[in-house]
DNA sequence: TCTATAGTTCGAAACATGTCGAACTATAGT
DNA sequence: ACTATAGTTCGACATGTTTCGAACTATAGA
């Protein structure tokens, strides 16, 4: 049962509704390489800049785009020395998952 | 394995980050009471006029949003008589749920 | 303290979206 | 044919979004 309200949970979609943020998402989201077995305990961070690498947008365009998938709920940050780490919850991919397989749970 | 790019699911997910389309949406996901054992098969379809229900939304309104969920290929429309009828396929909320669970799986 | 690296904030321009009412099409029943 | 019901299309307007460059803040190292 999620404790989400309809307006968070679109916001989220809304958040993942760009090209270039649900690149950003699915790069963070994707922690292991296809046909490995994916731990999500040991959920790997990258850093702002190396999750911008090959998307050809400014870094003030990337920096909006994060921010936009953080207050969304979708994407943690936090400073580590010179740069920003970013990460995803493994809670967060399970709460997004069963909005489709559970959509009952949604209220309001 | 999907076979849907980062583009297809980008509009996917805009159109679900609207609070009215995701309330349309969750109407036709949710086939079933909780606490009840959901049949995927027997996906039961609204109409257009009985989606739009406590939504306060124009006709018009209605028509365009779920229009656009119909273009992002998320829910199905057919005319039976005076009505259109609206449901969702059950697979394209396992692909749906599954960008979460495996999203290694979509490329481009 | 100076410099280089890593990100962020701000303001502006172009473009896209959400909403409505009015006018339209489609179907069913009389 | 006429009428009522069910949706759709169109044009308009207000509001949001995407993107950038320029100027800024934060940290680490020399």
């Amino acid at each position: 049962m999620s404790n989400y309200s309809i307006q968070q949970v679109s916001e989220q979609f809304k958040a993942l509704g760009n090209p270039h943020r649900l690149a950003l998402f699915q790069r963070l989201a994707t922690c292991c390489v296809p046909g490995t077995v994916c731990n999500a305990s040991d959920a790997n961070s990258f850093s702002v800049g190396a999750l911008g690498e090959g998307l050809n947008i400014a870094p003030s365009t990337l920096s909006h785009h994060l921010k936009e998938l953080h207050r969304a709920g979708l994407i943690m940050m936090r400073r580590r020395g010179k740069s920003v780490e970013c990460w995803i919850e493994p809670a967060v991919l399970e709460a997004m998952s069963s909005f489709f397989t559970a959509p009952n749970s949604l209220e309001n």
